[in-house]
RNA sequence: GCCCCGGUGGCGAAAUCGGUAGACGCAACGGACUUAAAAUCCGUUGACCGCAAGGUCGUGCCGGUUCGAGUCCGGCCCGGGGCACCA
């Protein structure tokens, strides 16, 4: 055996191995158990960063750790290929969008490959393929027809410059990114997908999905967002008009406290009073020039302008006036909201700034009510106040009491509403699937049909930052009608890359058929047994596959309703961020691999300085990995110097997988150390000859405590890995385990037994986590097998037994003694024991003993 | 602003069901080996008091429940993720 741990030399091999053999390549077997693990396919944006040897690691580990336990596994890969980048990539260095994803994939599918991972490449999928789009395009048209994709207008930004639709990303400060223009706001006709027809069961289903993290569930359930509640009228006359303003309400027990009431600056009404009231329309239209992204409009200053009309209200016949609201959303309920400032935060804040009345309807507590400050208690449920006939009602009682009265005068009635909004997915961009619609001037928008699909993207293309090329592409546009045969113009809109990757999950079942979207095969494999990604996919990726995966079902093409069995959501790898402001123009931002950190000795400050220049740089804090930011680190050369094995190892250790990961490059030396001592133990075990067979019956007892501790390791291990999914504390579990093989000095044939156990279970027990440095050290301990077929070992029950435990004894909750008392020792041995301890009698003293409480095999509290 | 998550030594973290706070690792310091350095190995390391035995304090802050709270409850502060066209 080689002394020296050579990473390079044993991971080409390994590789080799699994390569040549086929290990992982998947095939269906009805009489096996399967296990599909999956890890969130990436973009492929150049190069891998340690967001992805994360996500592939857990994913990797998991999946050999299955395989061990005798599962038919499959783990594929493939590219989330379409995207923005790939144009501003275009844009930067005016090569096809398709030449630069095809080489980023080449280069990120070796990058990959060197991490050792057991994939079954021959699955893997790109979406930018038409093979793979033709099926987005084949299932847009059966929502089409189904009417579940539909037509309306949506609000886009709008560089006037460069004459095209930014996404939100390129919308900096309110102005386009390369253009540095005043954003506007557009209307445009765009394709929806009505998932609020999904609404009430994507929300239902989550408590069936116990596999889920539980705060991802509950993002998903506030996202969709099921609000019970009244819709309330007030009728209004406004000349010769006679309408009805509608509003939603939660809190329709407040209704006799309205004071005004405010509407979107979309909302009609808002047009009508705008009509004759130039001040209004300077208003309207600055609210519709301002910020379209909800964080913004939830953080702008709250405004308002009166329209001058009134509505009445429903039940006083009071005249109530109608207000403009910046903070209004069209798009939520009715774009109309009823004003009670005294048990609304938001409606007390623009009453006081507007001096609009507050009338208290609502008592909690009999606590006293001011109308000085806001009281975050003022927005609880009580009972009703100067309410007229609803005085003294309970919120669920004033409710229906209200909505029935309403109902009643044909003015209201209970409703559910959703947050949720149908999902839009046109986007005016070159490098995604063409959505498969021609346009036609006396037919309009006319689907494309089947046999003509795929409609193929262009991929010779280069943008400009002017707009989509498709656009200028006649060879693309021109078409004829499917209906009436005249000349016609394609959609140039494509669709969002989300469409892409709600369901490529399926595809990798079936990745080899042209003859349809999935077949068979995917009710083998799928559902999905472990699905692992970031955690900033919670939201939006996730819902809309589990919304596409309900549509294929509903359709009759999947058997299932939920695609992902367990989820497990990784945290993001942060890194510090560095940056330089010059007095004009754009901040520049340096990889921290190129800058130096030192304390200052005077005043303790960290200064930061630039390695090539020596000038100070400013850190901007602990983000996110991204390139925007350039603080990513390269795993690529983490890999060449030290090997996968170390790399993987490190991000396994460095923290619990669920949690955030800050980087650091120290520590990666530690996971390196431990790995050579791995080694260098295995090769002194080897160095020393041949093992005799182990005589369980007979050992001392310092053989048996290595028995026992190699024994707990492997439970603990397979715990963690199994249902903890806490690689860190795995790890750490064998380091101690190596840690206690390294101190014990061998003498005798069954010291030696003893120990070749503890190495076996040592390294089996991180193959899942170090699979090239298993492989070798595997066939080192002498097995002409190879580890990745080798099943987890059971425990040995015998093994783990104990004699004696020790009892920790508090007095009043402070340890103060330890007491040995056989194992299975009863309550009152315990108690006398841990009475009997000397340490506890000095605390004990004189006093009067209150209570014991005995927690068998672990505590005895005494309370004085 | 709203929704979700987190905060424990110099640092990453552990404590799995309310029961020994700091396992494991990094860094630092001391020592061994070496002509020297690297590598490796051994030891020390939460704070304070004490010659020591030992004691007191300590899990972001304030309060509560409990024999016992890092863990549960209420209120705050700070950091991260998401907010629908980044993926």
């Amino acid at each position: 055996m080689q002394e020296r741990y050579e990473p390079a030399t044993i991971e080409a091999e390994a590789q080799k191995y699994w390569e040549e053999r086929g290990c992982f390549a998947a095939t269906e077997d009805r009489s096996r158990e399967k296990y599909y693990c999956l890890s969130m396919f990436p973009y492929p944006s150049g190069r891998c960063h340690m967001g992805h040897v994360r996500n592939y690691t857990i994913g990797d580990v998991l999946a050999r750790f299955m395989r061990m336990q005798g599962r038919n596994v499959l783990q594929p890969m493939g590219w989330d290929a379409f995207g923005l980048p790939a144009e501003n990539a275009a844009i930067a260095n005016g090569m096809p969008p398709a030449k630069w994803t095809d080489d980023n994939i080449a280069t990120m599918r070796r990058q990959l490959k060197s991490l050792g991972l057991a994939i079954d490449w021959r699955r893997e999928i790109a979406t930018c393929r038409p093979d793979y789009y033709r099926w987005n395009q084949w299932l847009f048209l059966r929502m089409l027809e189904r009417g579940i994709a539909y037509r309306k207008t949506g609000v886009v930004n709008w560089d006037p410059v460069d004459r095209t639709v930014l996404a939100n990303e390129q919308v900096i400060d309110g102005r386009g990114w390369r253009t540095g223009a005043l954003v506007e706001k557009r209307e445009i006709p765009m394709y929806y997908l009505a998932i609020t027809r999904y609404a009430e069961p994507l929300l239902e289903a989550l408590a069936q999905l116990p596999g889920w993290p539980e705060r991802v569930r509950t993002m998903q359930a506030n996202w969709i967002g099921r609000s019970e509640g009244v819709n309330v009228g007030f009728p209004y006359e406004i000349g010769e008009t006679r309408g009805v303003l509608r509003v939603f309400t939660t809190r329709a027990d407040t209704l006799m406290g309205v004071t005004f009431c405010a509407v979107a600056a979309e909302h009609p009404l808002a047009a009508l009073a705008a009509k004759d009231d130039p001040a209004l329309a300077a208003f309207v239209a600055e609210c519709q020039r301002g910020p379209a992204i909800e964080a913004e409009l939830a953080t702008q200053e709250k405004k308002g302008m009166p329209t001058g009309f009134s509505v009445r209200h429903p039940l006083s016949g009071e005249a109530i006036p109608v207000w403009v609201g910046n903070y209004v959303l069209m798009s939520y309920g009715e774009g109309a909201v009823m004003g009670v400032p005294a048990h609304d935060e938001r409606d007390f804040e623009f009453a006081k700034k507007y001096g609009l009345p507050i009338r208290r309807v609502i008592d909690v507590d009999g606590r006293p009510y001011s109308t000085q400050a806001w009281e975050s208690w003022y927005a609880d449920h009580g009972r009703c106040v100067d309410s007229g006939r609803y005085d003294g009602m309970p919120t669920a009682a004033a409710v229906a009491a209200i909505a029935a009265d309403l109902a009643r005068a044909g003015l209201g009635e209970l409703r559910t509403i959703w947050r949720l909004r149908d999902w839009g997915i046109s986007r005016q961009r070159y490098w995604g699937c063409p959505i498969p619609i021609i346009q036609c001037a006396d037919c309009g928008p006319v689907p494309v049909p089947d046999s003509d699909l795929p409609v193929l993207l262009p991929e010779e293309l280069v943008p400009d930052g002017s707009g989509n090329p498709l656009a200028k592409h006649e060879a693309f546009l021109a078409c004829r009608c499917p209906r009436c045969g005249a000349p016609a113009r394609r959609e140039t809109d494509t669709m969002d890359t989300f469409v892409d990757s709600s369901w490529y999950f399926l595809r990798y079942a079936c990745n080899d058929t042209a003859a349809s979207m999935v077949d068979a095969r995917v009710d083998y494999w799928l559902p999905v047994d472990q699905y692992i990604g970031g955690i900033e996919h919670a939201i939006l990726h996730l819902l809309y596959s589990r919304f596409w995966t309900r549509v294929m079902h509903d359709l009759g093409l999947v058997s299932f309703q939920e695609p992902f069995t367990n989820l497990f959501t990784q945290g993001m790898v942060l890194n510090e961020v560095f940056y330089r402001k010059p007095a004009s123009g754009r901040i520049e931002y340096f990889n921290p691999t190129d800058v130096e950190i030192r304390i200052d000795p005077d005043d303790k400050r960290r200064i930061a300085t630039l390695r090539s220049d020596g000038g100070e740089v400013i850190s901007g804090g602990v983000v996110t990995m991204s390139k925007s930011k350039n603080n990513g680190v390269d795993p690529q050369a983490l890999v060449e110097e030290y090997g996968a094995d170390t790399a993987r190892l490190f991000t396994m250790f460095a923290a619990p997988p669920e949690q955030t990961l800050e980087w650091s490059d120290e520590g990666v030396q530690g996971a390196y150390r431990f790995l050579k001592r791995v080694w260098k133990a295995v090769y002194d075990h080897v160095d020393a000859g041949p093992v005799a067979p182990l005589e369980r019956a007979s050992l001392e007892e310092t053989q048996r405590a290595i028995r026992r501790l190699s024994h707990h390791t492997l439970a603990k291990v397979g715990d963690d890995i199994g249902r903890r999914r806490t690689f860190n504390t795995a790890i750490a579990a064998v380091m101690e385990l190596m840690n206690a093989l390294g101190r014990f000095e061998p003498r005798g044939a069954q010291d030696r037994a003893v120990l070749h156990e503890g190495l076996e279970i040592a390294v089996l027990c991180l193959s899942p986590i170090v699979p090239h440095l298993a492989h070798a050290l595997w066939r080192e301990l002498g097995h002409d097998t190879a580890i990745v077929d080798e099943r987890w070992p059971a425990v040995d029950a015998a093994a783990l037994e104990q004699s004696t435990v020790e009892i920790v004894v508090q007095v009043n909750g402070k340890l103060r003694g330890r007491v040995a008392v056989p194992s299975g020792a009863d309550a009152d041995a315990v108690r006398a024991a841990a009475l009997a301890d000397p340490a506890v009698r000095r605390f004990v003293g004189d006093g009067a003993i209150r209570k014991v409480v005995v927690v068998p095999g672990k505590l005895v509290n005494v309370v004085v």
